[in-house]
DNA sequence: TTGTTTTGTCACAATTTGAACATAATTATA
DNA sequence: TATAATTATGTTCAAATTGTGACAAAACAA
């Protein structure tokens, strides 16, 4: 599975190398602009940065400028960091749409843990159609599949079916809306070629094919643990 | 669109207050809680809170307490008040899910301002169909019920005859209300087969198994409480 | 075309459930 | 208290539902 993409944006370069180890740590793949130029140049060259840490203070561009020409065109998450917290500052910030904002001096865990807090949330709105639960890992542009880092081979409508299980985790659903939202509306075949494709889908997947309970009587639930 | 509704839990009336008026000035629907309990049962019983405000120091249950009780079956977004911005707190915030942190004494513009923001970010906050009661929580849509946060596992029919009862709470209903409503009402078998549903119903949900109350020569009726 | 993979259908086995019934326990009432 | 009415409980068995393997049909690739 392809690692997230952060920009760091910092004109202090010991900053940026604080803050890459620690998301590199992380799993987290950074890129670094080392002014407001850069970091809009980068992240348009690049079309799949998953969020922007940005230092206010700035030459040339400052971090208001650079958030805003960014938010004219991506709603991709920005951290905003200040040297000290000035409410003005974290009014404007909000307005810009800065999703958070953190002020110096920070720990970098505080960091880490907000980096997570955020791309949890923007999971849905992510650049990358990425879904995980319980250890499976879907890439719905890739179209694969990994359960606990292993990748698996699935058929077109095996990847379908876990896709929307994965979806609407910790929902039971009932063979007609599986029916209705995997395959199409005008299918009418037997329903109990859900089932058959649910024994392939929980052979393939190892231990982890327990995660789709079965709810007797009704249909299927895809749990995200136990 | 209706007024979103904010729970504020605070022990402090003063603060609550407080909050409450800069709420209500931007358009909101306020309720308060007193304490953690209290927020507990007014999340559960309202089934439409937006989000909630939650301070960390609480007496009986604290924040992160009433935190992790709702995390358990809701992802609405919270929003945590602290006395002072301790780095551990924080880190356990975001472990526990909560959204955002702001601690005191802070300016009530950021606290609106931060509300917003988190609410543009959740727009699609999908309200399960959750139910509670005398320590009954049942989610329909999961198709799962807790007794006293232990999951128990129900049997189609159960499921259905339970969620009956608790959608009619304090109602006594008779066998032939219920045939009607739980079986189809082409069902024409014996009427004593609701008695050994409920049996084991109440074998399942242990001691809370007595808040299916029998009416003697009528039928059952399930209470709250005692 | 042929051969391979995917998808859907079917039959039968395995499992779960629901209803019925018999009997014990409880309650109401004469 | 004795008796009848009603409910609780344990057990059994048939029916409904799901799991599984085999195989046909369809889609796809070489």
């Amino acid at each position: 599975m392809d690692k997230l993409k952060i920009l760091v944006v910092d004109d202090e370069s010991r900053m940026r190398k604080l803050v890459k180890d620690f998301l590199v740590k992380n799993n987290y793949d950074v890129l670094e602009a080392e002014d407001g130029a850069q970091a809009v140049d980068i992240f348009f060259e690049q079309n799949d940065i998953a969020l922007i840490i940005l230092d206010v203070m700035m030459p040339k561009m400052d971090g208001w400028q650079v958030c805003r020409e960014i938010r004219a065109y991506s709603k991709v998450p920005i951290i905003m960091l200040t040297a000290k917290a000035d409410e003005k500052d974290e009014l404007q910030g909000f307005e810009l749409g800065v999703d958070e904002y953190i002020s110096k001096p920070f720990s970098p865990k505080i960091l880490v843990a907000r980096v997570e807090a955020i791309l949890r949330r923007t999971n849905q709105v992510s650049a990358d159609d990425l879904l995980e639960a319980g250890g499976i890992r879907i890439d719905k542009a890739a179209h694969s599949v990994t359960v606990d880092g292993q990748p698996i081979d699935l058929s077109y409508k095996e990847f379908e079916l876990l896709t929307y299980f994965v979806e609407n985790k910790g929902i039971a659903l009932s063979r007609e809306k599986i029916l209705n939202s995997v395959w199409n509306y005008d299918y009418f075949g037997d329903a109990r070629t859900i089932d058959t494709h649910v024994k392939k889908l929980r052979s393939k997947m190892g231990d982890k094919g327990e995660l789709i309970k079965t709810i007797w009587g009704m249909g299927y639930k895809f749990t995200e643990a136990e």
